[in-house]
DNA sequence: CTGCAAGTTAAAGTGCACTTGAACTCAAGT
DNA sequence: ACTTGAGTTCAAGTGCACTTTAACTTGCAG
């Protein structure tokens, strides 16, 4: 009968982490493991949930270090409950709307745009969202933000 | 009278990228200059628009590299006409167009995990839409390519 | 003509997210 | 017992997109 807990090849075949990648989430501090006596890692299976969660986060736009910080939400000593991953997940769903948002600003101005072909920043919404900065010389730093 | 060229150190005002970050897009082919008689950099007004591109392009995700191999396509010799830039523009209109629904897709297929905190691979649409993949292991691959 | 901000180069450094390599140990099948 | 695949550590390497540094030169205002 096999033991509940995954050595790092399984997690790795399960989630599609190379395990280097998995040493070194958990070296930043974003996976935890226990050791065997021979010293190799042995990981829980809520811990394939954390690294589901890391590639979302990921694909999402968001920083390691950013990942780490909200994983640090998640309760210490118990397993996360439904109700945890609920409620990190929610908080995930409104950094990528606010993504999507960005994109869709990009793509409807660019839209404005194509027609006339004004890629440049004296006059071109795409840069000066609505003018105001359009003075000040900053250029695209205000999208890009 | 002021030549129409632009100095390094003004083509970085108007456009918001820095000199260094200037001189790093010549080197990797992306924008040209030509230089005085004492060596310094001169840039044609229509340089601006090719950098406006570059940020643009950024945003929407693509590589200095692929953007290199799309301002390719712009004709050598004579100034981009407003039908170059618009074709290239729709070219990335497409390219944003993919990620947003990327994005929608991610969000779509979160909201519905919201509610199950079910963040695991085996069974999670998130990671094996239409689980198709399911199994093949590859865990996250599908949506991460 | 002088002073100084702005320009030049090549090489090295930065931050992120990993990967690779070398040298070694562990676990399991025959 | 032996072999082999999987695991371990630490250090160094990779790729991208720049930035910084050092030593030096230009160009313009006064």
């Amino acid at each position: 009968m096999k033991p509940v807990t995954l050595t790092i090849g399984e997690l790795a075949a399960r989630s599609g982490v190379a395990p280097s990648a998995l040493r070194f989430y958990e070296e930043r501090g974003l996976i935890h493991s226990t050791r065997t006596s021979g010293n190799q890692r042995r990981y829980e299976r809520s811990e394939l949930r954390r690294v589901s969660f890391i590639r979302i986060a990921q694909q999402i736009g968001v920083s390691l270090e950013r990942i780490r910080d909200a994983l640090k939400e998640l309760p210490e000593g118990r397993t996360p409950t439904k109700a945890d991953w609920t409620r990190l997940s929610a908080h995930w769903r409104s950094e990528l709307d606010d993504r999507i948002a960005l994109m869709q600003r990009l793509r409807d101005t660019l839209d404005g745009c194509i027609g006339c072909g004004c890629l440049s920043l004296q006059s071109c919404r795409l840069y000066n969202p609505g003018d105001e900065l359009a003075a000040q010389g900053a250029g695209p730093r205000k999208l890009l933000g």
